[in-house]
RNA sequence: GUGCUCGUAGCUCAGUUGGUUAGAGCGUCGGUUUGUGGAACCGAAGGUCGUGGGUUCAAGACCCAUCGGGCACC
């Protein structure tokens, strides 16, 4: 498929990396677009608590702040008002939280977050919406997190259109509803239905990934697979296994975000060819001359860096490493998608 | 040569008036990571306590000798 965003078009399937604070850690704006990734994400939540949406929009808004040209999707702020969950409280007005280094009080609301993402001058923008665990605790209140997301979304869509009716439709970012009611295919299908009677622009599922067991995510996305609209896209958030990636292509999913192959490369793992893992701090790659993947195209094995180079620099702490590994992970999930493209 | 001082894990060091199976940090080795509070975390291996005697129910610790390092003096 083809997204078109006010900033490019975006072919699909495809990776979007986690540039939660602004920047794809480790790497620069380039350096991303050298991976071959069609866009990045950027995170709401870190960038209104630091510099803030005003700072970022005085900058000229985070194309010309992060100094990257491809579209840029922003989360909620959601999925990290979830992720701090011992100091947030939920009400239906939005989700109360404290700055985890301030101790300041703040509240996020399906407008805020409307307000913020614009702001910040994203091309896609992600719908506020209550997520929970997966676990007892949170399956108590799957129920109640999957109605109050909706009316979230209904909250998010009006302010969303409120704030953009004066804008030319080239000017206008997409918005992007999100999908939740946990490992219940009853209240799925119902969330996906509502999602999708509304006039947003792509279809998000949330609330997957979250330590449940590989199969019942893999049992959903095949159940949700032929009741998505197919002229709008379908983002699966928070996924990054090679595994998981092509199982949810083939189910229909457009797009992924994921911190796995940033993270695990600051972590010296990487992904080989077969979707292996190797752990590059491994003692086996001291005297080891190839390259990560010998068939890789990235630029860090094209320009021939060496596992046992790779290996030295994590053993010393050099932050290099992490960075060429990154590009080389973000490669692997993005010639995952080309491949599923030809 | 004499005096003082120090020798405990690969490294730097804890180790109570002598009291279970001698600990830590770092390093080494292995693993974990899914809409980034994490360049984070979890785990494992690794020691005849310089050596040899002695005292004691019991010694890393006390005594003697010896080897090695450091400092001071002659």
């Amino acid at each position: 498929g083809l997204i078109k965003t006010k900033a490019g078009l975006v072919k699909t399937p495809t990776f979007m990396p986690d540039g939660t604070r602004g920047a794809v850690k480790g790497l620069t704006a380039s350096q991303v677009v050298s991976t071959g990734v069609q866009t990045v994400l950027a995170n709401t939540y870190h960038l209104h608590l630091r510099p803030g949406e005003n700072i970022i929009a005085r900058l000229g808004g985070l194309h010309s702040f992060t100094r990257q040209t491809l579209p840029i999707l922003t989360d909620s702020g959601g999925f990290q008002v979830f992720s701090l969950s011992k100091i947030r409280k939920i009400t239906e007005e939005g989700v109360e939280f404290r700055d985890p280094l301030t101790g300041n009080k703040n509240l996020l609301t399906p407008e805020s977050s409307m307000q913020i993402q614009l702001k910040l001058g994203a091309d896609m923008m992600v719908a506020f919406d209550d997520v929970t665990a997966l676990d007892d605790e949170g399956k108590s209140r799957t129920k109640e997190a999957f109605e109050r997301t909706h009316r979230w979304l209904e909250r998010s869509l009006a302010e969303f259109q409120r704030l953009t009716k004066n804008m030319k439709p080239s000017e206008r970012p997409l918005l992007f509803g999100v999908v939740q009611g946990g490992l219940s295919k009853k209240l799925r299908k119902s969330s996906l239905e509502v999602v999708q009677s509304l006039p947003v622009d792509g279809i998000a599922i949330g609330g997957l990934s979250v330590g449940e067991p590989r199969k019942d995510m893999y049992e959903m996305l095949k159940y949700l697979a032929p009741m998505y609209d197919p002229a709008r896209p379908h983002f699966l958030l928070g996924v990054g296994e090679p595994a998981d990636l092509r199982l949810a292509i083939e189910q229909g999913v457009d797009m992924f975000d994921c911190v796995l192959p940033t993270r695990n490369a600051r972590h010296g793992t990487a992904w080989v060819r077969g979707d292996k893992k190797i752990h590059l701090s491994n003692a086996k790659f001291i005297q080891d001359n190839k390259p990560i993947d010998p068939s890789c195209d990235c630029t860090t094995c094209k320009e021939g860096y060496s596992r046992g180079f790779l290996r030295h620099q994590f053993k010393v702490g050099e932050s290099l490493a992490g960075s060429l590994v990154s590009i080389h992970n973000i490669r692997y999930l993005q010639r995952i998608c080309e491949d599923y493209r030809k």
